[in-house]
DNA sequence: ATTAAGATTGCAACCGGTTGCAAAAATTGT
DNA sequence: ACAATTTTTGCAACCGGTTGCAATCTTAAT
C-alpha cells in the first residue's frame, strides 16, 4: 500500500507524533524536526491518508453533493460551479444521483456511512425524510435552488419563485400583451405553484387582461412542445411565461412546426437562462437565476454550518433578472 | 457522533466482533447472535462507518471520477449514467472538475489522501502525468471516452475516432457530396486527429471529391458558428462533418443566419447524439456514440482491474452509428 | 456416551492517523 | 550559573472498525 506516517517517523528519525504535528497546523513543531519530516516525507513519497484523520478528527471534508437535475442543462452549468467552489474550499463533492428509480433511503444510508461533513442538495424539491434523516443526524443541510420554508429545519438557498413569476407577469404587461398565457411545469410542483402566484397576483391587479393557466408534464423539451402545441390548437395567448428554458425551447419548436414565429406571433418568456438561451438560434428572453451565486453562497452557508451545528436555519434569497432577447416583443 | 459498534455490542450482549461480523459477508455468525446483534443495531440506530473499515479493509469503495467536460450537455447524460452504474455496484463517485484553472496535482494529491479505489477519467484527454501517477500508486485507471493506446499502461474504453472519421465520409460519399468539407474541433486534440485521418483516408479512395479542412477553435457553439460563419464567406463545400453536436448546431445557427438551409444548401453530420440532436427544431444526422455501453464498461472495466491490479491494459472498443434525420440529403 | 470435525465466539493486535499529558529541551531573566 | 518559563517531544490511549488465532460450543458419527 501507500507509505504511512509510522514509515516517514522512522527514516526522520522522529516520533509518529512529530509527523502528524507537521501536518497539522496550529500543532507545536520546531523548524528543526518539521524539516527532518518533510525532507523524509518528500523522500518517501509520503501523502497523509485523510480518511484515517477523519476518524479521530470528526471532519472528514466530504460534501454529499446530491440531485435528481441530470436532464436539465442548467445543471451541468450548476455542478461545474459546484465542484470548483468546494474543490476551491478543500471539500470533496460526493455526487448522488437521487432519480425517481434509485431509492432515497439506501443514498441516505450510503451518505451517513461514508459520514460526509454536510449535504448539499441541489434540487427543487427536498424529499422530508431527508431533512429529517440528516437533521437527526445533526448533519448540516442545504437545500440549494429549493423553496423558501418548505422545510423549516433546513438551510435554503435560492430565488424567491412568486417574485419571479411577478417579474414575469410585468415584463408581460409592458410589452402590452393583452392575452397572456402562464404554461407552466408540471401541477404539483413547489416552483410551478409559487411562480404562479406571484404571476397571477400581478395580472390580477391589472385591467383588461386575458389569462390562459396551462401544465407541461415536465421541465422537458418534449413537454413544452406537446403543451404548446396543444395550445396552437384551441385560441392560443399572444405571449407565455414557460416553466424553464428547456420548455420554452420546447415550446418555441412546437410554434415553428406551426409555421408561426416568436415574438411576431407569440412570444415567449422563459426562465434561468441557461447557456443555451443566448444560442443565435435560440436566443431566448429569459429570466435569469444567478446560478453562480446561489452556488457560492450555498458552499458558504454548508461551512459555516458546519463550523456551527446549532446555528439557526437560514434563507438565502437572490433576485431574479430579465435577459432581454428576441422572443418578446420589444418594450 | 453517531452509534459505533461498541455501543451495539453492549446492547445485543456480545463481542465486537460478532457486531463485525454480522456486517461482513462471509464472515461466521450464527443465526441467534445475528438476530441479537440485527435487533441492537436497529434500536440505536446504528449504520457502519464505511471510512473506519476501509482503513483495515484497504477498500474505500471511493472511485474518483475526474472530467474537464463541463459544458458539453452530452456530459450531463454521461455523469447520469456513470453515477447511477456506480451507485447500482455499491461504489461512490467522487466527483473532480479538472478545468483548466485547477491544478492537477492538487487533484492527484487529494485522490490519494482519500485512498479511492479507482479512477474513471471522462475527458478525451488524459494528462500523461497522471496516468503515471495511478500507476505509481497502483490505482486502477480507466480511460473513458479516451483514445485508443494514446497511454499504453491504462485501460482505455471508447470509440474507434479513425473508423468515425471513415463513418462520416462514407455518409457523405453515399449521399452524393461532391464537394466535402471536415470541419474539425481544435487542431491539436487527439479525437480530432483521429476522425480526420479516417475521413481523409475514405475520401481519398473515391474519384473526383473535391475536400476542405478546416477546425474550430473548441468543441463549442460559439466555435462551431464561428467557423462556419467564415467557411460561408469562401466558397463553402456542399456538406460538412461537424466535430461534435454542439458545434453542429453552432454550424446550423451561421447557415441560418447567412439566410440558407440545412440541408438544402449545406449538409451536417456531427457527432456524439446528444439528447438535443433529435430535438424537432434541431433535428441532426449525426453518428451516435453509445455513450451507456462505454459508460457501463468504464465501471465493469474499473471493478475489474480492482480485484485484479496487475490486469493487462484493455482497450474496449464500441462501434458508432449514423442517425438519420434531417441536415443531410436522403440517400 | 464418546469422540472427531466443524461452526461460532471473544481476545487482542492492528489499520493510519490524532491528541492529552508529562518529561525533556530550549529560552528567558537575574 | 541557576531558577522559572515556555516550547518541543514522545508515550500511550484512542478513533471505529477488522481479523488471525485459540478456545468454546455444536453437531454428527460411531
Amino acid at each position: 500500500m501507500a507509505i504511512t506516517l509510522k514509515e516517514v517517523a522512522e527514516r526522520a528519525g522522529v516520533s509518529r507524533s512529530a509527523v502528524s504535528r507537521t501536518y497539522t497546523d496550529g500543532a507545536s513543531v520546531s523548524p528543526k524536526t518539521r524539516k527532518k519530516v518533510e525532507k523524509a516525507a518528500k523522500e518517501l513519497g509520503y501523502s497523509p491518508n485523510a480518511l484515517a484523520s477523519s476518524l479521530t478528527t470528526g471532519r472528514t471534508k466530504l460534501i454529499g453533493l446530491i440531485s435528481n437535475n441530470f436532464h436539465n442543462p442548467l445543471f451541468l452549468e450548476v455542478f461545474d460551479l459546484f465542484t470548483r467552489r468546494l474543490q476551491e474550499k478543500g471539500l470533496r463533492p460526493l455526487l448522488v444521483n437521487l432519480t425517481d428509480e434509485t431509492d432515497p433511503e439506501h443514498s441516505l444510508r450510503m451518505l451517513k456511512q461514508y459520514s460526509v461533513d454536510g449535504v448539499i442538495v441541489a434540487s427543487s424539491t427536498l424529499l422530508p425524510e431527508f431533512a429529517k434523516a440528516f437533521h437527526d443526524a445533526k448533519i448540516p443541510v442545504v437545500h440549494s435552488f429549493g423553496r423558501f420554508a418548505s422545510a423549516p429545519d433546513v438551510h435554503v438557498v435560492g430565488v424567491d419563485n412568486v417574485e419571479c413569476g411577478r417579474m414575469a407577469a410585468r415584463t408581460l404587461l409592458a410589452r402590452g400583451y393583452k392575452h397572456i398565457g402562464f404554461l407552466g411545469g408540471p401541477k404539483g410542483a413547489t416552483s410551478t405553484i409559487d411562480r404562479r402566484a406571484g404571476f397571477m397576483e400581478v395580472i390580477g391587479q391589472a385591467k383588461g387582461i386575458k389569462v390562459k393557466v396551462s401544465n407541461a408534464a415536465a421541465y422537458s423539451f418534449e413537454a413544452g412542445r406537446a403543451a404548446m402545441l396543444k395550445e396552437l390548437k384551441a385560441s392560443p395567448a399572444e405571449a407565455y411565461f414557460c416553466g424553464d428554458d428547456v420548455m420554452s425551447i420546447g415550446a418555441l419548436s412546437a410554434i415553428e412546426s406551426a409555421g408561426l414565429a416568436a415574438p411576431e406571433d407569440i412570444g415567449i418568456i422563459g426562465l434561468n437562462d441557461m447557456e443555451m438561451a443566448k444560442w443565435e438560434n435560440i436566443n431566448l428572453t429569459t429570466i435569469r437565476q444567478p446560478i453562480k451565486q446561489i452556488v457560492d453562497s450555498s458552499v458558504e452557508l454548508v461551512i459555516a454550518a458546519l463550523e456551527d451545528r446549532y446555528r439557526h436555519p437560514e434563507a438565502r434569497l437572490f433576485s431574479c433578472q430579465v435577459m432581454e432577447r428576441g422572443t418578446l416583443r420589444p418594450l
